[in-house]
DNA sequence: GATCTATGTAGAT
DNA sequence: TCTACCTAGATCG
């Protein structure tokens, strides 16, 4: 589930659970256990995120980095906890509440250098206040790598994800082809600005949701179904239905692994 | 029950 | 460009 507004949302949540507090960490499934005995009993100073990488700092050289990757997650639940089900990588429990984090790409213990090499190595984070989106312009202005590509590059842009990317593409109107280079600053603002809008709103509800009202499908008798990243979108994971806006059945191809969503009306060039 | 798929990334080739 | 890795729900038979 993880773009960069699920991290943000759980390093908002973590800060609200835990923060300020002792929490006892452990490593269920045994392969975090290293790591947990480093932190457990220790206060929870601050829960973070930038882009979809997830820190919590416990200390001085004391922060636990965490990154989802594709099928990572977190449960929470209020005590008493409850004996682990299945890969438990890193247990929390706090004074009220527990959480289960299973299935991460990465769950370590790094140093206060390694996790400023990280915020150094990734790029500019809508949700976060010190983005410099005029940084990460730079290298976009001057790319014949395809916007597709440079939208999912955490280096150049940190927290957008595959639907994220297919919906701000298809919401301006660019072919996901187009070369960087060819998207001129004006255009940048304002593919920027609505990445702010889009993902605080995914912070916010937990979803993502970019259908324009005078676009959402008008509706009789049955709701819309809504795909499993929870939200209404253009075209995400919507081949072969028809656009929103102009009817043409959505295409799909795949780019560098991923899959890419478009419509081939409304996305010309 | 087996197989496929996925909002991701690192490392090998 | 490819493969490996991590988990669970959807889909196939």
């Amino acid at each position: 589930m993880p773009e960069g507004h699920t991290l943000h949302r759980l390093a908002r949540l973590h800060q609200r659970r835990y923060a300020g507090t002792s929490v006892a960490v452990s490593s269920p499934q045994g392969r975090f256990a290293a790591g947990a005995s480093l932190v457990d009993g220790k206060k929870l100073v601050r829960a973070e995120a930038h882009g979809k990488h997830l820190f919590h700092r416990y200390g001085p050289d004391l922060t636990v980095h965490v990154h989802l990757g594709l099928i990572g997650f977190f449960d929470e639940a209020k005590v008493p906890t409850t004996p682990p089900v299945g890969q438990v990588r890193m247990r929390m429990v706090g004074a009220m509440y527990w959480t289960d984090l299973r299935g991460p790409n990465t769950c370590e213990v790094i140093t206060d250098g390694e996790v400023a090499a990280l915020h150094a190595r990734l790029g500019a984070d809508p949700l976060r206040k010190d983005a410099d989106p005029d940084k990460a312009y730079t290298r976009i202005g001057r790319s014949r790598v395809p916007i597709a590509a440079m939208l999912l590059d955490q280096k150049v842009i940190a927290g957008a994800g595959n639907v994220y990317r297919a919906e701000i593409l298809f919401r301006h109107n660019i072919h996901p082809m187009r070369e960087s280079r060819l998207i001129d600053p004006s255009l940048w603002r304002d593919i920027w600005t609505d990445l702010v809008t889009l993902m605080r709103y995914g912070v916010r509800t937990g979803r993502i949701d970019t259908v324009r009202p005078e676009h959402e499908p008008h509706v009789t008798g049955r709701a819309p179904r809504r795909d499993r990243h929870g939200g209404e979108v253009y075209v995400y994971r919507r081949t072969g239905q028809p656009c929103l806006v102009c009817g043409t059945p959505v295409a799909m191809t795949e780019l560098a692994g991923r899959n890419l969503y478009w419509c081939p009306t409304c996305q010309q060039t």
